[in-house]
DNA sequence: ACCTGAACACCGTTCAAGT
DNA sequence: ACCTGAACACCGTTCAAGT
């Protein structure tokens, strides 16, 4: 009665795979819409699987909980952030320090601007399942890149390249978070752009090490630390 | 029957709202306690009226639904964040830019780690309910403050310091914000300082009004915007 | 292997009835 | 004027039954 004993150790798992991929892909699209559509608060398991095409049932065959499904629609969200502002990033090895920060604050406000819609409506969600570890995550990832890039820098050059970086992406992503989430129209993102610019190359200057006998703008004294 | 037609329009409010403001001040302590104890997404309107010692139906006749207790709760909570920094800014009159700068910061994260567990509570409540505009709101109000101060400076001009001043308040604190949700215990809370310093410094520095006949240190290019 | 959908527990909110 | 708590609607999650 059993067809194959071997079934149990390699299941014919291509069709298999095939249709259960195609369910986790609509789940996936099925929440993006839900969320624009009708908002975090009223994204319901039953309406996401609705629109996906299938029961909740089956939705919770593949994911545990409700949590779990934002997690993972979060993660494809973060890394296509993150993806986009590696790639934009590419060009700025080598170059000058003022180059580099203007670049890296324009690479993250385009990739958050890419799609601001669903940048918007992550922010609820995104906290909501302690999305702090997960962006932490990807800052991570993308804050190697980023130190790569600063330690190119052709006039400037930098002690602990790693911490800066990661200072910089937490700096940029947690901003660009609250000005999304507020209200931002296009008429605040050139402000920002500017303000952001600024604030980043402003950072970078203060840290850099300074070069044997350059003039020295005054410094930020380090005070005592209470 | 009516024993006195005037009760409609001066009803004896003493009594009563003696019994009301100590429910309600019950329900906010409760909330926060609940916050403290279960976490937000545990925190249901049963649990808090319980441990308030009310019955649910008394905390629906003061506030219209869940959202509308945990959004006093939440104001209430930035109100002592903005009256801390505030205070804290009071020397800060007619320092030199790298005091003011420090002295900024540090009141921020004095403010938000005086109660850091409450602090960190209150992240995922402050989204769920929209908390951007009571934010942005919060920050406004501070920003009057610190523009004074950064007018004040003794040492640089700046111009509109009252975007400057919005910039960097709400710089801090969204990534303050985002520091403490994500974990850092007191170990990252003295680089945070140290860099943070660095970053409103920089930021400041590089958005002054140059003195007539300074010697100009490099200054960050204004490039196209796209 | 994958899907279905009725059933259950739980939570926000209401309202008729109390003092 | 203020409080109570059972009752209702809704949502996350499960599971026995299907193909």
């Amino acid at each position: 009665m059993v067809p194959n004993q071997n079934h149990r150790f390699k299941p014919r798992k291509q069709p298999v795979q095939a249709r259960s991929e195609a369910t986790v892909s609509a789940l996936f699209e099925a929440s993006v819409q839900v969320l624009l559509a009708v908002g975090y608060r009223k994204l319901t398991t039953t309406r996401v699987a609705e629109r996906a095409g299938v029961s909740v049932g089956t939705l919770y065959q593949y994911f545990p909980n409700r949590q779990a499904l934002i997690t993972s629609v979060i993660e494809r969200y973060l890394e296509e952030i993150s993806a986009s502002v590696e790639r934009d990033c590419e060009v700025l090895n080598g170059r000058r320090l003022d180059e580099i920060a203007t670049g890296l604050v324009d690479a993250f406000i385009d990739a958050k601007w890419k799609r601001i819609d669903v940048s918007r409506a992550m922010h609820e969600p995104l906290v909501d399942v302690g999305g702090a570890k997960l962006v932490r995550a990807a800052a991570t990832k993308g804050a190697g890149f980023v130190a790569n890039v600063l330690a190119s820098c052709s006039d400037a050059e930098f002690p602990d390249v790693h911490s800066l970086a990661l200072f910089v992406v937490m700096a940029c992503s947690s901003l660009l978070q609250a000005a999304i989430a507020d209200h931002a129209g296009s008429v605040e993102r050139n402000m920002l752009r500017v303000h952001m610019r600024a604030l980043v190359f402003g950072y970078l200057r203060e840290m850099r090490q300074p070069k044997p006998g350059e003039m020295q703008p005054p410094r930020l004294r380090r005070r005592a630390i209470v």
